[in-house]
DNA sequence: CCCTTCTTTATTTTTTCTTTATATAGTTCC
DNA sequence: GGAACTATATAAAGAAAAAATAAAGAAGGG
């Protein structure tokens, strides 16, 4: 898993220094700037996952550079800032902050409030695709493409293709394969599997009578590559 | 535009009615709940679209429903409470609690991070009009058009077919469709999908013979294409 | 109280699974 | 290398499970 960003924007080095150790020790990266210029330009260049951003710079208001980077940056913004004023949390909230924070915070609930940030944000997008040259099995979905073709799969064909596939080149014994599908009390059952590897190998190989992917090793069981 | 739905689970009726004036003020249709088991009932019967929990209730403690609640409930959950330690922030937050407000709290700012929360929660299905072929759904008007002619549904048939066009191409598995359409306690109830697929069809596919919409995944559940 | 919608039950249709039969390929042993 | 045996592949029919459909009864809202 590729580390998170964050870019602290924040013109107290002592806060930016406080962040930094506890972000780095909690696994994420991190970015930082000292003005509103830099961190737009580093928000631009980089796309953090995540931006903390204060409510007091020098030559900008937060408030302001929220507004500029919400025109186009759409991860999670977390305002930092000194004053404990209703209507500055309201006016942040209401113009696309994800949070409000207000100093001094407690590092554990900062911690807290990001990780719930970007958890979130996260949800959207998780597509777990596997591929074996013609053959694209999406788990999430639970497609299953054959040159790019839809293949429509019955419950157990596709627990069994799923149960190949996450074995790529191993042996798979007929009794592992069986307990697998079917059950403890198949195991004798090996036709069973004859007739659904074929079933499967008519529907995903190229040629069924020479396959490619779903390998025979007699007496012992079969073989994904 | 439909009114959004707030539940408000909290044994104080003090705060309850508090909350009652200024949520509905604010143009919010709202359930209470003065304990944890009503306040789960009431979710699972009338998914709001956001929930307020506070942490103290007679019955259960907040975190254990927030826990049962998570199982099976993805809108925002604020959690409310006069405990104003660090670990229960860290604990809720990373349990799936949207917020964390403490009392006493401000007004606007609860009200703040209540539009923030569901302003977040829409974000994923900002799309107005979803279309595929001959149906166009508007999400906003709650109105579906086959072949440019309006088709009238019930509130549980556009239910289901929101949630197939919101996860078009996944197969949804029959518990899956049942707990996010009939809430928790129904996932047995495979028959009332196939009752409401069967009129749901009748009304979108051209052909519901031969349905090219919502298409069976035998023993699995249904993908919408 | 009527009308719409939901729930339940009964029946038909479709799909999938299991079983049997037979053909084909692979292995062993002389 | 080839006969005898064993394992595997394929086809197809019957059994079982799942799904679709129709329709009646129950519930709820105006």
């Amino acid at each position: 898993m590729n580390k998170e960003t964050i870019l602290v924007i924040d013109d107290e080095p002592q806060i930016r220094k406080l962040l930094e150790i506890n972000l780095e020790t909690n696994g994420y990266k991190i970015l930082q700037a000292d003005t509103a210029d830099m961190g737009l330009r580093l928000a631009a260049n980089h796309l953090p996952d995540l931006i903390i951003l204060d409510i007091g710079l020098p030559d900008k208001t937060g408030l302001e550079l929220l507004l500029e980077l919400r025109a186009w940056f759409h991860n999670p913004i977390i305002m930092l800032s000194v004053m404990d004023q209703e209507s500055a949390i309201v006016e942040a909230l209401d113009n696309g902050a994800s949070d409000y924070v207000t100093k001094p915070f407690r590092t554990n609930e900062l911690l807290a409030r990001i990780r719930s940030c970007l958890k979130r944000a996260q949800h959207v997008e998780q597509n777990t695709v596997v591929s074996f040259d013609n053959i694209e099995i999406d788990l999430v979905a639970r497609t299953v493409m054959n040159e790019s073709s839809l293949v429509k799969l019955t419950s157990t064909e596709y627990k069994l293709l799923v149960l190949f596939a996450k074995n790529e080149g191993k042996v798979l014994t007929h009794q592992f394969l069986l307990k697998e599908i079917w059950g403890i009390g198949y195991q004798t059952d090996t036709q069973y599997l004859r007739v659904f590897v074929g079933t499967l190998r008519k529907k995903i190989e190229r040629n069924p009578n020479k396959p490619m992917h779903i390998i025979t090793e007699s007496g012992v069981g079969y073989r994904f590559m």
